[in-house]
DNA sequence: TGTACATCAGTGAACGCGCGTTCACTGATGTAC
DNA sequence: TGTACATCAGTGAACGCGCGTTCACTGATGTAC
C-alpha cells in the first residue's frame, strides 16, 4: 500500500492541466488531428518522454479532455436554467452563458464545435454525451408550455434548439466577443421561431 | 505559344482527381490536418514528387477540393427547390437532395461538416461561401409565404434552416444510409416549426 | 530513531522511420522553320 | 518531310529534420520494521 502525498498529487494534476491547455491553444490554430506528443509537452514546457506519466497517446489526452474541461465547460451553459421562469428565459439564460463560455475560452469552443463533427467517431461520442445536458436543458425549459406528450415528442425541438445554439456560439466565434450582445439576439429570434413553431403544432396538429 | 493536347490535360485532371479522392478518403477516416503530402500521393498512387505537378501543398489541394468536389456537390442540393411549389416542398426538396449527397458520398459531406467548423480560416471561408448558395435557396422558399420586409428580415430564418440541415445531414452520417428517411422526417419536422414560427411572427409581431 | 526498500514524476540519450522538399533526369508531345 | 528546340507530367535518389517510443537513471517521498 502506497499512499500518495496531496501536495504530489496536485503538482502532476497542474502538469496535466498544462498539457491540456497547450493542446487546445495549438489545436485551435491547426487542428488537434496535425498534433504531435512532442509539439503538445513543447508547449507545456515538459520533456517529450514525460508525457507518458500523464497519458499514454494523444488520443487519451482528448478524452481526458473532454472529461476534464470540455464536461464542466458545457455544464456552466444550463446552470442558471432551471431558475429561469419560462420557456423564453430559460432559453436566454443558455444562450448567455454558452456565449460567454465563447468569449471566455474561444480554443475550448472551436475544439468541442470542431471534435463534435470531426473525423473521429470516440470524439463525436464524448462530445454529444456532453451535450445532452444541453439538450435536456432545453427539453425542461420547453415541457411545461407544451404539455401534452410527456416530452418525448418534443426531442426533434431541444435537439434543433441545440444546433441553433451551437451555430450561434460557432458565428461568436468568427465575429468576436465584441459582437456577443447581436449574435444572442439572433440566436434567441431563431429560437422564439422554434417555440412560437412548436405553441402553434400544438394547438392546430 | 504552347498547345496541350487535350487527352494530356484530361489525363492531367484524372490525376488530380486522384488525389481529391484519396484526400477525402483519408481525411474521413484520421481528419484532413493529420494528412500528409507523401500519405495522399501514395493512396493515390503516384511517387510523393509527382504531388507538386498539382499543388504547391495540402493547404492549396484542400482549397482546390472545395472549389473542385464541394461546389457542385453543394449546388445539387438546390438544383430542384426553383421547380417546388411552396416553402414546405422546397425544403423538401433540398433536404432529400442534401440526404442523398450524405448517402452517395459520406466523405465529401463530412469533410463539409468538420472543416466548416475547423481549425482553418481558410476552409472555413470557402465552405461557407459555398453553402451561402443553400441558404439563399431557403431564403427564396421562405420569402413568398412571408412577404412583408423584402426577404433581409428573414436572414436569421434561412441561417437556421442551413444549421438545422446541416445537423441533419452530421445524423444522417451518424446512422448511415438505411436510416435517411427517418432523418429527412426529423429534419422536415424541424423546418416545419421555423416555418410556422415565422408565419406566426408575421401576424402578431 | 535508523535503515532498507518501494513508488513514481521527470529526464537525456538513442533508435529507426516517415516526412517535405530539392534536384537532375526521362520521355512523350507540340512548335518552328 | 526533317531537324532542332520547348514544354511538362512523372520519377528516383538524396537531404536534413522532427517524430513516437524505449531505456536506464535520478531524486524526492513514503513504507516497513
Amino acid at each position: 500500500v502506497v499512499r500518495v502525498n496531496p501536495e504530489k498529487k496536485e503538482e502532476k494534476e497542474r502538469v496535466a492541466h498544462a498539457l491540456l491547455r497547450a493542446t487546445l491553444q495549438l489545436a485551435a490554430a491547426h487542428g488537434f488531428a496535425s498534433l504531435g506528443l512532442r509539439e503538445v509537452a513543447r508547449a507545456a514546457e515538459i520533456a517529450p518522454t514525460s508525457f507518458y506519466r500523464h497519458f499514454g497517446d494523444m488520443e487519451e489526452l482528448g478524452l481526458s479532455l473532454v472529461e476534464q474541461l470540455v464536461g464542466p465547460f458545457v455544464a456552466s451553459w444550463v446552470e442558471q436554467a432551471d431558475a429561469a421562469q419560462g420557456a423564453r428565459q430559460a432559453c436566454d439564460a443558455i444562450t448567455s452563458q454558452a456565449l460567454a463560455g465563447a468569449a471566455a475560452d474561444p480554443e475550448l469552443m472551436r475544439f468541442v464545435l470542431a471534435e463534435r463533427v470531426g473525423a473521429l467517431p470516440k470524439f463525436r461520442t464524448a462530445l454529444t454525451n456532453k451535450l445532452a445536458a444541453v439538450a435536456e436543458a432545453f427539453n425542461s425549459a420547453f415541457a411545461p408550455e407544451l404539455g401534452g406528450s410527456e416530452g418525448v415528442a418534443h426531442e426533434p425541438l431541444s435537439a434543433a434548439a441545440l444546433a441553433l445554439l451551437l451555430e450561434g456560439c460557432a458565428e461568436a466565434l468568427e465575429r468576436g466577443p465584441e459582437h456577443a450582445a447581436v449574435v444572442r439576439e439572433r440566436v434567441m429570434a431563431q429560437l422564439s421561431l422554434l417555440l412560437t413553431g412548436a405553441r402553434g403544432a400544438r394547438r392546430a396538429p
